[in-house]
Order: structure tokens, then sequence, then C-alpha cells
DNA sequence: GCCTAAAATTAGGTATAGCTAAATTGAGTA
DNA sequence: TACTCAATTTAGCTATACCTAATTTTAGGC
């Protein structure tokens, strides 16, 4: 047997370089490289290069690939990454929320069965769940048709005075980091008053009305996606 | 990438053999030959052959194997065996109950997620669930400790004489059929007169106290297991 | 504009899991 | 016992997707 094929004729390897670029690239699509691509998909920078020349080559190529000057995503292959992360998002939400999966675990099965699950079973999955739009991390879930709501968030460690802030979301690379956060009260949508502290390199954090006070390194604060509260 | 290992070290292709073996083995566990694995897996039987050289060789072998006599599964080739049956079963099961997934088509989408899915959502789906031991189509699903309850059952094509059974089970192999069974009302557990219909080359049926009466052919006969009432 | 080093590519090789075609084996029949 | 043929095995090939090592290219520093 040749890797198991996707419906639309996709391999679990080909979505994950999809998915790669696609992150990679940002809000404004730029250009990657192979050099970031190997070390996100843990692999040899030569294994890229093949893989590059192979999308690019077929008759409906996913990515524009030139030699020497990195990759971007073809608007077929922007599409199947969308989909691909909606459905991550989606079974993140329904391990969450319907199989009660502690958080840290729900981004490895997630990561998993994202490549093989059917149609049906994304349409079922977002009818239980009422059509989400954000996931436990508080990251958007793409629409079907392959919109995905893009807010304006910054990353906690990049806040330069004291103030109050609303959790926009959490890295779900991290599964050990995952469990500590949510343990403490530090979940998309809480109300978090963040000071910098001089002397400690990195934050004290009181979420929501707690009296409980949280200190945070600097390598934490780059798991934490915050906005500023509406009101 | 080489295709992707569960996380007891096989991948989908070897589950997918041990499942063969152990269905064309029966009950009695007898040898299967190469010819029937090749027909069942729909595959060549030179590739049979050479898979089951390798798995033979291994270390700890899932397959005793001799030239030109066949192969039965290890102990530890049944032990896998019985836990892909056993995700099958249960994601069947969590599909038809949970996902309201339309009868036909749990087995497809089984058939894939049976090999990716992890302990722990077999676990949860079975909590969810309420440890069930029957799946839609009737058929026992195996204890997490690897033990399948057998039922004495009978083919309502080997039925010689009119009178009335209970359904035990039926096939997911064609799901055309299975649409057509479940809007007959023949689903597992109903109680059904049946009649002989020498004229016609089939069986004439009636569904509990309905007093619709159905035809089924002999083909269709070979897919529902039937039991005697138990009163 | 040249030199060097990092980045990228090419060349050559591995494993899985298929395939076809040719050779072999062995079980039942004459 | 010998023959025949279906079942099985072997030999040689393909594709995906990875690897390392060697080579080439590009871009930055001078
Ligand atoms: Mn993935
Ligand atoms: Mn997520
Ligand atoms: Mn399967
Ligand atoms: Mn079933």
């Amino acid at each position: 047997m040749s890797p198991r094929w996707r419906s639309n004729g996709n391999t679990e390897s080909v979505d994950n370089y999809l998915k790669a670029i696609f992150y990679l690239g940002g809000l404004e699509e730029c250009r990657v490289s192979i050099k970031a691509l190997a070390e996100r998909l843990c692999v040899a920078p030569a294994s890229v290069t093949n893989m590059l020349q192979k999308l690019a080559a077929s008759p409906a190529p996913l990515v524009e690939y030139e030699r020497h000057r990195g990759v971007q995503l073809s608007a077929a292959g922007k599409r199947r990454a969308l989909e691909v992360v909606r459905h991550h998002r989606l079974i993140e939400t329904f391990l969450y929320r319907v199989l009660d999966y502690p958080i840290e675990e729900v981004h490895e099965e997630a990561e998993r069965l994202e490549h093989f699950i059917s149609e049906r079973f994304e349409e079922r999955i977002a009818a239980k769940l009422g059509h989400p739009t954000i996931d436990p991390h508080g990251h958007s879930i793409p629409t079907m048709e392959g919109k995905m709501a893009t807010r304006e968030s910054i990353l906690l460690a990049d806040v330069v005075e004291d103030g109050t802030f609303v959790i926009e979301s959490v890295s779900d690379r991290d599964a050990q980091n995952l469990r500590l956060l949510e343990a403490c009260g530090i979940v998309p949508g809480a109300r978090m008053q963040v000071s910098k502290s001089a002397s400690l390199e990195g934050y004290s954090v009181r979420i929501g009305r707690s009296s409980k006070v949280f200190a945070l390194s600097c390598e934490v604060a780059l798991d934490i996606r915050i906005v500023r509260p509406t009101k």
C-alpha cells in the first residue's frame, strides 16, 4: 500500500506541508523558506525540496515554488490548508466539549485525526457543537467555505505597560504548559490584570476577581495572546 | 514518510491483514489461505505472501505462517485483531448513537478511523456510550481485555422451517442493503415472523406486530443472522 | 566585484506496500 | 506412480516519503 489517500487526493504528509506553509506564511502569506519548513515539520531540508518539487509539478499545483526562492500556497493549496485547519479545530472542540478530554490532550489527537475524517464527520461534529467559531485554545475555526475570522491580538510577551486584558488564545503546542495555564484560570475569554515585574524577568497576573496572583515567565508569555477589553 | 505507525508499532495495512485473518479463520481459528486473504483485502496473492513473510519473520511475530500451508494469528496477533475490532465497533456505535450517522455510513468511516484513534479516544467514547457490548449491526464488541462474547445464531438463509425469530445481526458490508433493511424495520433485536416462500426463491417476513409483509431474496438472507426467541 | 557561508538542491539510498510475470510446489486424478 | 493445474512463491518493478552526503547557488560583508 502507498500511504492513505484522502478524498481530495492528498496524503497526510501533503496536508501537513500545506498547513505548515499556511502557518509560516502568516497573514500576509509571505514566501516560506525550505529551512523553516524543514524545522517545523521535523524533516531534512532535502526532503522538503523534494516534496515541493513534486507538489509544484502536479497538473493542478497546490503550491507556487521557485528554486531558491521559497514557496507559497496556490489558491487550491490555501483552500485545502484551511480545510485541514477547520478539521483540526473542530476535532479539538469536539474532544474537549463532547468527550471531556483534558485540554492538553486535544491537540495531539486532532493532529492525527484531522487527516482521516470524512466530510460527513466534519459536518456532524460541527452540527453537534452548534457550529462553533472558536476552539478550546481560543483559535478561530475556518468556515466550511474556507473563510477564517482574523482578530487583532498581541502576545502577552509584547505588553509594555501594565493593564487589564482579555485572553484571546493560548498556544496548543506545549501540553505541559497548557495544563498549568488552565489550572490557573488562564483560558480564552478570561479577564487578566497584568503587571510587568521588573525584578523577576516576567509578569504577575491576576485572573478575573481572584485575589491570587500568578507569576508567568517570559517564555510562557510567548504562548498567550491577549486583546484589550471591549468595554 | 513511511506509512503512519500506530501506538503499538503496526501500520494500517498490518492491522487490516490481522483483522482479515481473524475474520476468515472463524471461531475455530483455522489456517487461512493466501488466496482468501488476497480476495478479502483486494490485493494480489504475491502481496499477501510478501506481507506474511515479513510479519512472521519479526522478533515477536503476529502470525504463524508456513510456506504453502496458510497462516494463523499468534496470541499477540489475535490480541491486536480484537483491539481493532473493538475500535471498529465502538466507533460505529458512536457514529450511530452520538453523531446520528445513517446506519449505512458507519462502516466505511469506522474502517478508516479504527486505525488512528488513541487509547484515550477509545476509552472516552466507550464511557460516553455506557460501555456498550453490541454495535448497531448487532455484532459483539470485544472488551478492553480482548474477550468477545460469542452467541449462537444462524443465517436467515439457512432457515428450513417457518417460525418466529429474533434478528441477531445484519451484515455491515453492503451499505445499500443496510439502508433498505433498516427502512423495513429489520434491525438487531427485532422479532420477525418468517415463511419460506416456495414459489418465489426467498422469504416473506413480518416484523414485530406489523401487518406489512416484506419479501427478501436469498441473497439478502445471507446478510441476516437470527436466533430463536428466548421465551 | 569577490569571497564565503548558509541555504538549497542533487545524487543516491532506505523502508513500506503495492504490482505483474515467471517459476515452483503439492494435492488430487488418471 | 506420474501428471496436471491451481495455489503459492520468487524475481523484479513502482510509488510515497523519508534519509545522508556531496554539490551548487545565492546573498551579505568587504
Ligand atoms: Mn497533522
Ligand atoms: Mn487549537
Ligand atoms: Mn480498516
Ligand atoms: Mn458493525
